[in-house]
DNA sequence: TTAGGGTTAG
């Protein structure tokens, strides 16, 4: 034995007591560890319970679990304090399994007949808010009234924690609060927290005054960061400012919770310039500072200001957390940047993050709504058991891939594996439904929503009306909008979409009058609805009216598609020249040009006006279309006026810019099952039995007095062929 | 003379 270790062994016990204690406080860990090897060794460890206890709470506040555990278990006759230093070491690691094992502890502690005391209660009242388990937090709560130790302030104050963070007891917690014989700063943050998780702003204020004023020594940074943060909503944001000065005056501002909670406040209330300032004024500031900034920017849509700050950040030398590549990531999703997005997980990559369920989840989602399907499915494979977000991610992204048969598949294999779908699954699923127009199924999706117990709210209320809409279901589709507790505007322009393209212009237009009515204000989507409702009616001077008043009334500059409506509308009313001076006055893009005066082609064909028609058509050329079917229309139309040569001309010009047709393609769903039809195929079993029914039909028509169009310039298959 | 509660980014 060295003579360091003799005089530790012969250290009296109060002194090696200050020195665990220090140690513990101090979080140094190698003194600690070696303090207790000594003291292992001189057989001092179990010959004092003060010792052997703080030995436990010393690796438990260093968050070393398992030496806590080992210590706990050398100590023979166990009092509550060694108990309650294990417990709470589990519970102020605020995860899971840790809770989880503090609440088994605590059973163990019950059935060695080891009566709980005020201190076992605030552990397992931690843990029960982490675990949000407010189940068992009644049952505790009941033993601790049994005890008589609710009057004591941390036990109150951690049992109101369990009920704030179970958002539905939020009327028990606030009975609670109002009752404890003594409130703290603690508790109020609590309850003020509390609020903020449910977005009840007037009440977490309401809370944070009254403390100002009856308890104005206690307010802390706690206090100043869970009420900024319960400020969320642009209405608030004076509210917001106020405390924010106040913050300020009272010398708070310099506490880096604060600091974030300010710019998280200004972002969240779409002050974009007051959050950077209030960022750039930071003393202090860490990865939260940065993601609070960085998200900020990218849910106000500034995407690239966004991806910019973060690579301000990486140059700075500052690690993002998790939390902001989440964010970054999620930026890239909403703005299709894929190549940004690749770049972040690269760095994800190099940094070496775990691929957590989190982040897989944002990356999947990246991918997928970035367009490459393929990645975000090999990034969705690569977990065992993927939750119910990221199946819904996937599913969300192969609909906005369009390949809504997989997004079907995919939620059907989601409910064999026995996961339970949420609403934002069920909105995509139904999505799917709309886009193949798969009515039966769509309806079995109907029943899944009201088997699970969904209510009619956005976002499943709006895409179950579409789906319905769209399958041509209109009765049910405005039930089931009339139905639902509130409506927005993407609620409004799908039933108004339903309605136009189900020819029911009429009822839109009438639908649109209604949402003017109720306050709503329409988006450029509202308008193409409109219009095409009118193009559809052929309502031209509703029409222009509707399209004047969308920049003068609402400020909506024109986009492609409105110009689309205004020429068929012309067009099918017969104004085909009128149409023609509004493309030229209109179409300053290419992409414009080639839509527009494709539709004016079609227009011109079913008018028979081959002069304009050849005049759209060249124009066409002109511009580069890559449309087998404008090819073909003007060739017809040079075919019927008899210049042969501009027939070859045109199918030269096809073939020379490689355009090459697709074949014409329709499907019906009978009974579950999708029967697919390609121009010309014989693949249908049944195959000759359609056709006789097809010449039954045709022959019926006839008997009707319908006489078939023979005009050369509709036989699409024919001259190019 | 050992052990306890609350905050910010998603």
């Amino acid at each position: 034995m060295s003579n360091g270790s003799i005089s530790i062994a012969l250290e009296s016990s109060s002194s090696l007591f200050t020195k665990i204690l220090h140690y513990t406080r101090c979080k140094n860990l190698p003194k600690g560890q070696s303090l207790h090897s000594h003291l292992i060794k001189t057989g001092s460890s179990s010959s004092c319970i003060y010792i052997a206890n703080s030995i436990v709470n010393l690796y438990a506040k260093c968050h070393r679990l398992s030496d806590a555990h080992l210590a706990f278990q050398e100590i023979q006759t166990k009092d509550v304090v060694s108990w309650n230093s294990l417990i709470n070491g589990y519970s102020q690691l605020g995860r899971r399994d840790s809770s989880l094992s503090a609440l088994n502890l605590f059973k163990l502690m019950r059935q060695e007949n080891t009566l709980p005391n005020p201190h076992t209660f605030a552990g397992i009242f931690t843990s029960l808010s982490t675990l949000g388990d407010s189940f068992t937090g009644k049952q505790a709560h009941c033993l601790a009234f049994k005890l008589g130790y609710l009057s004591d302030v941390f036990v109150g104050s951690s049992l109101l924690n369990v009920y704030c963070k179970a958002g539905h007891h939020l009327g028990d917690a606030r009975n609670m609060f109002d009752e404890m014989p003594e409130r703290n700063s603690v508790s109020c943050t609590t309850m003020i927290s509390g609020y903020a998780l449910q977005r009840m702003v007037k009440e977490a204020v309401g809370v944070f005054s009254v403390m100002l004023l009856k308890r104005g020594e206690d307010v802390n940074e706690f206090v100043f960061t869970s009420v900024l943060s319960a400020i969320a909503l642009p209405e608030f944001v004076y509210v917001g400012k106020q405390i924010h000065c106040l913050s300020l005056k009272n010398g708070f501002l310099s506490a880096v919770s604060v600091a974030n909670a300010t710019v998280t406040m200004y972002a969240k209330c779409g002050r974009l310039d007051d959050a950077c300032r209030a960022f750039e004024l930071s003393s202090e500031k860490n990865s939260i500072t940065w993601s609070a900034l960085i998200t900020g920017y990218a849910q106000n849509g500034d995407c690239e200001k966004a991806l910019k700050l973060f690579s301000e950040m990486h140059y700075r030398g500052m690690i993002p957390s998790e939390y902001t590549l989440v964010g970054v990531l999620n930026a890239c999703s909403d703005f299709d940047a894929l190549r940004e997005g690749k770049q972040v997980h690269g760095y994800l990559v190099k940094l070496g993050f775990e691929p957590q369920m989190y982040i897989l989840t944002a990356l999947v989602d990246m991918y997928a709504k970035c367009g490459n399907i393929s990645d975000a499915r090999r990034g969705f494979e690569y977990l065992k058991e993927p939750d119910i977000v990221l199946w819904t991610s996937m599913i969300a992204g192969y609909v906005k891939n369009g390949d809504n048969e997989s997004a079907k598949g995919m939620y059907c294999r989601m409910l064999m594996e026995g996961v339970m779908p949420n609403e934002l699954t069920m909105a995509s699923v139904l999505k799917a439904c709309s886009s193949l127009a798969a009515l039966e199924q769509g309806k079995q999706i109907h029943a899944h929503i009201v088997k699970h117990g969904f209510s009619l709210e956005v976002p499943i209320g709006s895409a179950l009306s579409t789906m319905y809409a769209k399958s041509g279901s209109l009765h049910d589709g405005n039930l089931v909008f009339r139905r639902m507790p509130a409506r927005d505007l993407v609620s409004w322009n799908s039933m108004m979409s339903g309605l136009s393209q189900n020819g029911c212009g009429t009822e839109a237009l009438e639908l649109f009058e209604e949402m003017l009515h109720e306050g709503t204000r329409p988006d450029y989507v509202t308008f193409v609805n409109i219009l095409s409702a009118c193009s559809h009616m052929g309502l031209v001077k509703r029409g222009w009216s509707i399209f004047r008043m969308m920049s003068d009334e609402f400020g909506i500059e024109p986009r492609l598609e409105h110009f689309a409506c205004m020429v068929d509308m012309l067009g099918r009313a017969g104004e085909l020249y009128k149409a023609k001076e509004f493309i030229e006055s209109a179409a300053s893009h290419v992409d414009h040009g080639l839509c527009l005066w494709r539709i004016l082609l079609s227009a011109c064909r079913n008018y028979r006006n081959y002069e304009l028609g050849a005049y759209a058509g060249e124009k066409l050329m002109e511009l580069g279309s890559q449309e087998s079917s404008a090819y073909v229309l003007l060739s017809n139309i040079y075919s019927s006026l008899g210049r042969l040569e501009d027939v070859e001309r045109v199918r030269r010009l096809m073939n020379l810019r490689g355009v090459s047709k697709e074949p014409g393609c329709s499907w019906i769903e009978l009974k579950s099952q999708f029967h697919v039809f390609v121009v010309g195929d014989q693949l249908h079993p049944q195959i000759i039995h359609i056709r006789d029914e097809l010449w039954k039909l045709t022959k019926l028509m006839k008997d009707e007095g319908y006489k078939p169009d023979f005009d050369p310039c509709l036989e699409l298959e024919g001259v190019m062929d």
